[in-house]
DNA sequence: ATACAAAGTTAGATACAACTAACAAAATAT
DNA sequence: ATATTTTGTTAGTTGTATCTAACTTTGTAT
């Protein structure tokens, strides 16, 4: 059984080498998204070596095994599950809820989480828009278009926000946007990338880096 | 904010002073009960102590703190809060809730389980029939009456258990106990405390032990 | 009242997961 | 193709939680 910190690793090894555009999955990268030094990330991937939970040669690339691809995903669906619960269930916000399911993502029992994905319904998306992975293993990355991507006259629903950070989340509520908003896009300026966005007959202005943690479906 | 380990040893501290009859609490018996070694025991002592969560010195009397005792009593609010969703909910079995509550009470927000507790519609009861602590803080300690107080001749209900362990707890459900069964005393053995007792339309022969593990109302 | 048993403590070792500092390998740039 | 920068590794340290073995204190029994 896997300690709670092996787990984080998989996690973040799973999503800077599946979910990250440009394969950004160097010792250094873990480090810094796991707030750790590199040399204890050298460790750590020994360890998980022997586990055969990763793929890893000295100073070579790095890569999840199957078996560490599989308890990733796994984790994953736990933890947007327990989203899903505590924003449909227990009254938490949006931004809210990830902490908490960063916790209860390490909560063995296999009965707790197949009985709570049959409570909820078997649902497909948690309340950020990302989809949930199957029972199987199934893991689907969501459609790649941000609203960075589009032009002005273009038109989009926001279905999901890639940053999970409570800033970020805030921010998004603050402004008024939500999962299905409907938006305008009225102006795009190209010497920074900010843009005006119009949506329920407001109009305001974004940056480009909000504009790139916002997935959108063109409509 | 404590670990997982301090946790533990409080709520062990807590059910040795607070829940025995008699004050069982040595460094020993809670090395016992933790299944750790009594060393281990006298450095988390001196480690809590520094936290001011224990009363205790060298040699001496072993207490919890006010501090102390509000945390284990937190934990065993949060442990019976989740073993009430799991039983209600999630289509856990009487025997089956324990395990994973151990794991749900150390999740770490203050809304989660203030919010768990709504949903619950505030419960009074476990799954065990065990009292949960209050919101603020209330214990009780339930009636000190076991079916092995009883004679010959006494009509009691079942209103929990003492020990919830996989093993006892299944031995109860396989016979067809459960909570508010209504049991007759039909007869008991001076010799071994033994009894026989009855309960829709059943007889059977229970063990002293088993009669001790067993809390009633008389009727 | 002393000796023995029980209970509790200390000292020293191990495992884990982190760190810093120094070093080595690989990648890049001139 | 060599120097420089970036990336990754090793060695050695720290803090936590555990252990065993040896020791000390307290309690009990004769």
């Amino acid at each position: 059984m896997l300690t709670k910190n092996e787990e984080d690793y998989l996690k973040a090894l799973f999503h800077l080498t599946e979910e990250m555009e440009e394969d950004r999955a160097g010792v250094n990268q873990l480090a810094e998204y796991l707030n750790i030094s590199p040399a204890s990330v050298t460790a750590m991937l020994k360890k998980l070596k022997t586990k055969d939970l990763v793929e890893y040669e000295r100073y070579g690339k790095l890569e999840l095994s199957s078996d560490g691809k599989a308890i990733a995903v796994d984790l994953i669906r736990k933890h947007r599950l327990w989203e899903t619960f505590l924003y449909k269930y227990l009254n938490f916000q949006w931004d809210e809820v990830h902490e908490v399911a960063e916790q209860l993502e390490h909560i063995k029992s296999r009965k707790l989480i197949d009985q709570l994905d049959k409570f909820l319904g078997h649902p497909i998306r948690d309340p950020h828009g990302d989809i949930i992975p199957g029972k199987d293993g199934t893991y689907h990355v969501l459609p790649k278009t941000t609203l960075s991507d589009l032009s002005a006259g273009d038109k989009c629903k926001l279905i999901a926000v890639r940053d999970n950070s409570v800033a970020f989340l805030r921010y998004v509520a603050e402004i008024g946007l939500a999962l299905s908003s409907e938006i305008d896009v009225m102006d795009k300026r190209d010497f920074d990338g900010s843009m005006e966005i119009g949506f329920e007959g407001k109009r305001i202005n974004i940056s480009a880096k909000f504009a790139e943690n916002v997935f959108v479906e063109v409509m």
